[in-house]
DNA sequence: GGCGACATGTAACTAGTTACATGATTGA
DNA sequence: TCAATCATGTAACTAGTTACATGTCGCC
């Protein structure tokens, strides 16, 4: 139930079209809520069908290409009572974690090469996150408003941290695990 | 395409009944990949009539009440195989990130509370990680098996971590926020 | 011998993903 | 003017969740 309120959130930061919110779910609000545009579209009818939105008319009739939606007051109040809500941290389902488990039991295969592939994904990320802090939340700056949402950004910034520090960890220890199967397999094991 | 191959390698670890995968999904292999019996249970069909798993014989007609499964060498070569994919890591998709952008819009409600009930539960999860790490990770057990199955664990200690200092910030600045909006509220701001 | 729990499932629903379809607009 | 891309959508599938059903076992 969390994506309607997601859109909400974004259409009352801005009313948009289906396209102006697909393209805002691949930045700012997808970094921790992602969404196709077809899951968009979906909810965006759903949302519409339930009256918390509605078509803005000027733009609906007026056969301009696309149509942008806002949010009713009955929209307002659904937020407002998701915010209060009760939910369950939902718990880690990783599968590189998993990866690593299975490579417990038959051998680590080519997830070195692999963990070092996230490693730069989430080095990028990162420095993405890092450059939007500098450009956004420059110390004078600071609202309300914007408190949060640099809370949020530093969420992102904390766990991206994490996935690299861990990430570099890892790659060394399947590193010396795989040095010390090869030096086995060539019998040089009695030297170490 | 995790939840499989999450099988194979615990029944690869362990030959079980779909119970004890039940249980064991509980602990250990779930603190990285939840899944409930009714998953298993399909799981387990499908994977038997893949011809990847199959039933323990003497336990299926020895009328015990359970039968337990073990990992035929097609499911052995199957996760091996797996082992060595890529995968993009997942984007984040986190409820309480969205929660504090809709509260930048709407007000933060009742979600002071939330984060410190959040908070108490990843602190709570933490000292379980932490537990076990004493228990079974003990500097001087240190094998090739075991060095992976560190590594596992201390990603969910790091990523516990992660989340309690986080909350203690996000509580601290959320308490902040209410406060000066209730000053606001009592007309006390010009004295601020 | 009936009752509660344990164990194993089936069914229905929801959210998310992947693949495809269609009309409008735009630039070569 | 025709292909490419943009914008909006539909359909089908998959994974995960919630609710319910059935059989068996131990005990009071």
């Amino acid at each position: 139930m969390s994506l309607p309120h997601a859109i909400l959130t974004a259409l009352l930061e801005k009313p948009s079209s289906g396209l102006e919110l697909t393209r805002r779910f691949d930045r700012s609000i997808g970094f921790f809520w992602s969404a196709t545009h077809q899951q968009i579209y979906r909810e965006l009818g759903r949302l519409e069908q339930a009256g918390l939105i509605r078509a803005l008319p000027q733009a609906a009739d007026g056969r301009g290409p696309r149509k942008a939606y806002e949010v009713l007051p009955a929209g307002r109040e659904a937020l407002v009572a998701w915010v209060g809500e009760q939910q369950e941290p939902k718990q880690i389902r990783d599968a590189l974690l998993l990866r690593l488990r299975a490579a417990a039991v038959v051998g680590t295969g080519g997830l070195g090469a692999e963990l070092r592939r996230h490693l730069e994904l989430h080095r990028s990320q990162l420095a993405e996150y890092r450059e939007i802090e500098a450009r956004d939340f420059a110390p004078e700056r600071v609202g309300e408003e914007n408190r949060l949402h640099h809370l949020v950004l530093s969420g992102g910034i904390q766990l991206e941290s994490f996935w690299t520090t861990w990430l570099e960890d890892a790659v060394r220890t399947v590193a010396e695990l795989d040095a010390v199967d090869n030096a086995v397999d060539n019998g040089v094991d009695k030297e170490v």
